[in-house]
DNA sequence: TATGGTTTGATAAACAGTCTCATTATCTCT
DNA sequence: AGAGATAATGAGACTGTTTATCAAACCATA
């Protein structure tokens, strides 16, 4: 099976550089909190709320004085070029990571709350042929299996 | 391929037993306001918001004069016991179907928010290999393809 | 049908996310 | 580097969804 962990398949220079090239192109600017949130991203290993990408920011960069509004606003503008990606959890909002990476699912522990990626060609395909099959423009996807981690079963 | 639609698997006085058996035996109570909930999720075609839902039984039962906050109650605790489930999408809250039907995954239209239903035995046999692989003892799994749909591309 | 615990509707409150707008920052052109 | 044009920002008001509170109504049981 082709299943694997994904990995960081950019550097970080290389993903400030094609930010700016983003921007300039749309005639956005370059902005100190802009490119704070762009680097928080890339160096957390977690998949962020907007109010926890906001008190990260505001406790590594407090003269900055990001406000919470700026992070949505960014977020956003992040999403929609498909620089990163949001898992939605109902009331209780969206996680927002690089997407950086390849595409990837997830799997999540419904005890301890972690939530691990993999990759899944054989899963990937089979979207692609449901999607065409019912006359669907595929924008997006995702897959989650919730269950009990091994570390949890072993507790 | 082996997809194809969903069908209601249960008849609603067996629906309707098993819940009254289910409240008893959690000492809860039968009331009018759970029936009509239930009821009305069972006919209705659609996945619904809690919002919609509460419109449909206003209008069809206007002197159970049902409060919003009961709809929000009912379909928590039918949830909890996997009488419904949900959909996420993000800030736009979240929608509602009866489980009464076999597993089935989601393909959901960015533009008109229509769902479709879909079964994939491809897709099954390989969330069940995933979670084996990183010994997960999996409890649930759900897919869903977000984009345009075959309406919504011809306008 | 009396009793006691449960459920209810109304409404207040919490919450996430968006919008507005005056001020500040960035970019471009010179 | 400076000026002008324009975009971005922070603060906080605002929106829509979901939850909590509480007195009154309801249901199951005896």
């Amino acid at each position: 099976m082709s299943t694997s962990f994904t990995e960081r398949t950019i550097e970080y220079d290389k993903l400030l550089a094609d930010f700016k090239a983003l921007l300039k192109e749309k005639a956005l600017k370059f902005t100190n909190q802009r490119e704070k949130i762009l680097e928080t991203l890339y160096y957390s290993q977690e998949h962020l709320t907007p109010e926890a990408l906001h008190q990260l920011i505001k406790e590594k960069y407090p003269e900055l004085n990001a406000g919470i509004a700026t992070i949505y606003r960014t977020l956003s503008m992040l999403e929609d070029n498909n620089i990163v990606s949001s898992l939605s959890f109902g009331a209780q909002g969206k996680k927002y990571e690089l997407g950086a990476k390849d595409h990837h699912d997830h799997m999540i522990c419904t005890k301890c709350g972690e939530i691990t990626e993999f990759v899944d060609d054989v899963i990937e395909d089979q979207q692609h042929k449901i999607a065409e099959k019912f006359g669907f423009k595929m924008q997006d996807h995702s897959m989650q299996i919730y269950g009990i981690c091994k570390k949890c079963q072993d507790n």
